[in-house]
DNA sequence: GCCCTAATTGACCGGCCGATCAGTCAGTGT
DNA sequence: ACACTGACTGATCGGCCGGTCAATTAGGGC
């Protein structure tokens, strides 16, 4: 009866944080109790309130843990190469449909924050797109894009009609 | 002091539409309450619950009226004119624009609509969809547009594109 | 004038909300 | 063996939630 009697706040963490994340993205912050997130995550109420302070304080944490893993995936593909290449372009392009394909939740996720004026991640976001249009411009400069646009421009339409299309 | 002492249900349902439309515009419906509607709209709680039965009854009234006003709006734009001319694409085009840029706040209420999995004018919506991607087959038959997509996708991606460029 | 309907009010309800807190208990270092 | 830390619990808090209801009041039809 007795199973796993042992503790493990890391794991107790990451339950909470998947529940969290689970349930936020499903509803939204505002409609999300904290009894919902301690059923689902299988833990006491007081015991969220332990390890993440306030509801807010585990949204946070959702957001980050979200957010960041967003950031490395996106930084490492657009860190990669330097050299403008319309092949390159095409597959940096494809590779960030195939992620947002892959992980839909986590564009509700951003949708929900941006509806709240949410602007946590923003420096790291800012980051991103800078990166983006730096690639824009490098492709603008060798001739492979039209150059009389705005590359933060193109970078964040190009974002949003990709976040979009998967949502209808 | 005791200023249009008069009753006029009208106006009263009409200024709580209004309190209602930029409370939920603003916050999303979850995170507004009965008590902040009433005092936006300075009227008692009770009384919203008497024109609207409850938050959700609301919520809906909210909903319907905005979205009735823009289903005429682009209703009349697209049963205009039936000769497929580029200019007149190129027209609606930019006045669906600028409708959107005139109304921002349609836009994040149909935002919220969406992340709530609501369903509320999908009738309506298919119906402005379908007379959109009529236009867009017309166009296609006129050898004015590439004729390898498909003219639903073709509006579906185009609404969503000119509803998220004002969100950033 | 009188009545009837409906607009409007304020007091009130049970329930759920997020948060707190004292206390128990498991692991760990000494 | 013992003390200490931090994970974890259950009871409980005040407050706000959406909703109800009986009682007033204004307006329109007769």
């Amino acid at each position: 009866m007795n199973e796993a009697t042992t503790r493990d706040p890391d794991l107790t963490r990451s339950r909470i944080l998947q529940a969290g994340f689970e349930l936020f993205v499903d509803k939204g912050f505002a409609a999300v109790s904290m009894r919902e997130l301690a059923q689902r995550s299988g833990v006491t109420k007081s015991l969220i309130h332990h390890h993440f302070g306030t509801k807010e304080g585990l949204w946070d944490a959702v957001k980050e843990a979200a957010f960041s893993r967003y950031y490395e995936g996106q930084k490492d593909e657009l860190e990669g190469a330097d050299a403008p290449d319309s092949n390159l372009l095409r597959n940096g392009v494809i590779r960030y449909f195939r992620f947002l394909q892959e992980n839909p939740q986590v564009v509700r996720l951003f949708t929900w924050m941006h509806l709240e004026n949410d602007s946590t991640c923003s420096e790291m976001d800012a980051e991103l797109v800078a990166l983006g249009a730096r690639r824009v411009r490098e492709a603008q400069e060798a001739g492979l894009l039209r150059a009389d646009v705005n590359p933060t421009h193109v970078v964040t339409i190009f974002i949003h009609a990709c976040s979009q299309w998967f949502e209808v």
